[in-house]
DNA sequence: GTGCTGAGTATAGAAAAGTAAACTCAGATG
DNA sequence: CATCTGAGTTTACTTTTCTATACTCAGCAC
């Protein structure tokens, strides 16, 4: 049998990320920090998720380092906590943007996209995209899987 | 307030992308039929997930269209199911690749990646990144999210 | 001090999802 | 006709998630 399908899976980047940002609500959260929401009430609301899984997603989310916890204060109110995003935190965007593009594309509303990514300044569209180091835009049918240094066997049962 | 922070969310490409994809098991099933799978026991095997949540996937995603049916047949027994990927399968490879590549950086084994991407033919390291239409290398800080043709308020309540 | 507000925590009940193991089904083998 | 095999289905049980409501806690306004 081909032996590649006796990988040992327990060492997957693709599950591990998974294990930090596969929870319901989780990438939800992400995009609404990366489209301006900052406080718990500004989640709860847009979200409408419950506040227990939202309290538990954001300290989740702060302990892995995607978030980060600052202060805010409203003139006449105390000071409380709002949730910025991290530099590990924003290199998840290309994912969600994979994730965006292919709803944008298969799932799309009849009259487009609800939201529209741009360059900043340039103001072209923006997309993700799959190149090699010498620059190649990359087909998918045109990557290959191959064992790197820290490749395994399943353990034999 | 900020109007974004009323934006309705129930028409949001990422939120409908994770209603097909967003099911543990469901991205798993995809990185196998990507690195060589395409039979039940094979997922079974390297995933180790339940059955029944398997046979509910792969429906899922066959109805979806994500994945097909094909058969196969072993000499000396019966023609039996086998799944294969479509291209609208393949359209979700850049948000996987995005995944991965998180993981190899954040969560790494020490030893390093368990899996290479190359591009066929060449053999260089493929990645996932964010581009303009007029080529830019965009940085996840310089993209700008505007209202699209769909956008709307989130109705007052 | 009393009340108000934002950001939670606590709790309880219902629904959905996940897990494990037993069972079915069809066609090939002996 | 009994047995084996891959591909599921069924069932019972556990865990997670969802929903809703109540409660806490700190500091500002009055």
């Amino acid at each position: 049998m081909d032996p590649r399908l006796d990988r040992d899976m327990s060492n997957c980047s693709i599950a591990r990320t998974l294990e930090v940002v596969g929870e319901k609500w989780t990438i939800l959260i992400l995009r609404e920090v990366w489209y301006g929401s900052s406080r718990f009430s500004d989640f709860e609301r847009v979200l409408g998720c419950p506040r227990n899984l939202l309290a538990a997603r954001l300290r989740m989310l702060v302990e892995e380092g995607i978030l980060a916890t600052e202060t805010y204060k409203e003139p006449g109110s105390r000071s409380r906590p709002k949730y910025v995003i991290t530099p590990k935190g924003m290199d998840l965007v290309p994912a969600v943007m994979g994730l965006l593009q292919w709803g944008d594309r298969y799932r799309a509303d009849p009259e487009g996209p609800a939201v529209l990514a741009r360059h900043r300044g340039c103001g072209a569209h923006v997309d993700a995209q799959i190149r090699c180091e010498r620059g190649h835009v990359v087909q998918a049918e045109d990557i290959e899987s191959v064992p790197g240094p820290a490749f395994r066997m399943r353990p034999a049962e």
